[in-house]
DNA sequence: GTCTATACTTCGATAGAC
DNA sequence: GTCTATCGAAGTATAGAC
């Protein structure tokens, strides 16, 4: 029995992608998700049933591709200063591809999770313990700094995601002669942040050969209470 | 004619923030706010008109409250590291006032400023305007590595903003077990992404007793065109 | 300034033919 | 699987009495 070869849920998600990082789901209509799809509204409902399912089947599907795409970077063979650059910029790729994804992550946080179902959330989780799962080995072998974990995920993923879904914003504010921050590319926030991030978690001792030194010792005293 | 002192326009931008925050523009319900505010409906567009009026007044009235609370920071005489630490404490301490503001944020960067007039726009540019001033000030005094003031700006307010308003989902998360951050209190969250930043803005020789040097040089050679 | 009642519109969802 | 037509709920906004 083949899967129904015809042409619609693909169609169907990728319109929805659009919608809903555009306008959140509150915001969405499913009548522009099925005009954008090409494809009639009942259509849609046919394959999704509702307009909250279609939204959760939409984040479980670009946040399980975003998480996949960290995997094999977690998994490599280099230090972890190393892994986290190759994060930054996998953010900045995944998003050169889906343009939808950074405005998608703001809303599901500032939504708070509310139309978030038990699998979904799961998804969710996907990328913060990929990512977390980086620092907490770094940390452990002496090649970043003492952070907490979560700490280090959002110092390098919060600023690239606020950065890439500010776009429209920054057009906005370029047009209006209130900032001009056309000389800030992607490319060259990326390579910025990359560097900022690398500095931020590095050990606090001088540089040494990305060799194991136990802990690195915070020179300011009354930190660190545990991680 | 002194101004009609009844009680009315205040408790509905309140109530207005809480609605707003919760469920963004197109999710809120010009019938909640009005019940939370405690008034008549009709009362809610005899003082705001409509609801963008409402709404944009919301955005100028929060925007400028916190870009005001920065510009004594920015003004101060200490070096500019500790401008940045006081920001980013300042945000937390903003936010526990005002607990919709990095909702509010998120929201309005990820609708890409849709709802904005001129005037809202102008308010809400304050902000990185002030924190980028900060910055540029650092990074000419040598104060600061040269970096994008942008850069800078994303690296601090987008990591407090994005965690700050991340709550809700945290707290989820920790409902399905599938992560738990409780270690990482607001408190604690801040202390870390301070020295952070600290340590990825700092001119990168040794460290200077925070004395006047012109420029401080990357190790890395072939970044920086131009800020 | 304040309230009740309601006009007008839009939206999510479905019925039912093909 | 696909489409047209439409229902019923919910939403913004206003009219008009007080």
């Amino acid at each position: 029995m083949p899967r129904p070869a015809t042409v619609s849920p693909e169609q169907i998600l990728d319109a929805a992608a659009l919608e809903f990082s555009e306008r959140g789901y509150a915001g969405a209509r499913v009548d522009r998700i099925a005009r954008r799809a090409g494809v009639n509204k009942a259509m849609l409902y046919y394959h999704f049933g509702s307009k909250q399912s279609l939204y959760r089947a939409l984040l479980r599907w670009i946040f399980s591709r975003a998480a996949d795409r960290l995997l094999p970077i977690a998994a490599a063979a280099v230090p972890a200063d190393e892994k986290i650059a190759r994060v930054i910029s996998a953010i900045a790729a995944f998003t050169a591809e889906h343009a939808f994804f950074p405005a998608i992550m703001l809303r599901e946080v500032a939504d708070g999770g509310v139309h978030l179902d038990p699998d979904t959330l799961q998804a969710l989780a996907r990328v913060p313990m990929v990512v977390g799962g980086v620092v907490r080995q770094g940390v452990a072998d002496g090649t970043l700094r003492r952070v907490h974990p979560m700490t280090a995920y959002f110092s390098m993923l919060a600023p690239i995601v606020f950065f890439l879904a500010g776009e429209p914003i920054r057009k906005q504010l370029a047009a209006r002669r209130l900032a001009n921050m056309a000389s800030l590319t992607p490319e060259v926030f990326v390579d910025e942040l990359q560097q900022t991030v690398r500095l931020a978690l590095a050990p606090s001792a001088p540089r040494a050969s990305a060799a194991g030194r136990r802990h690195a010792h915070n020179r300011s005293s009354l930190r660190r209470k545990r991680l």
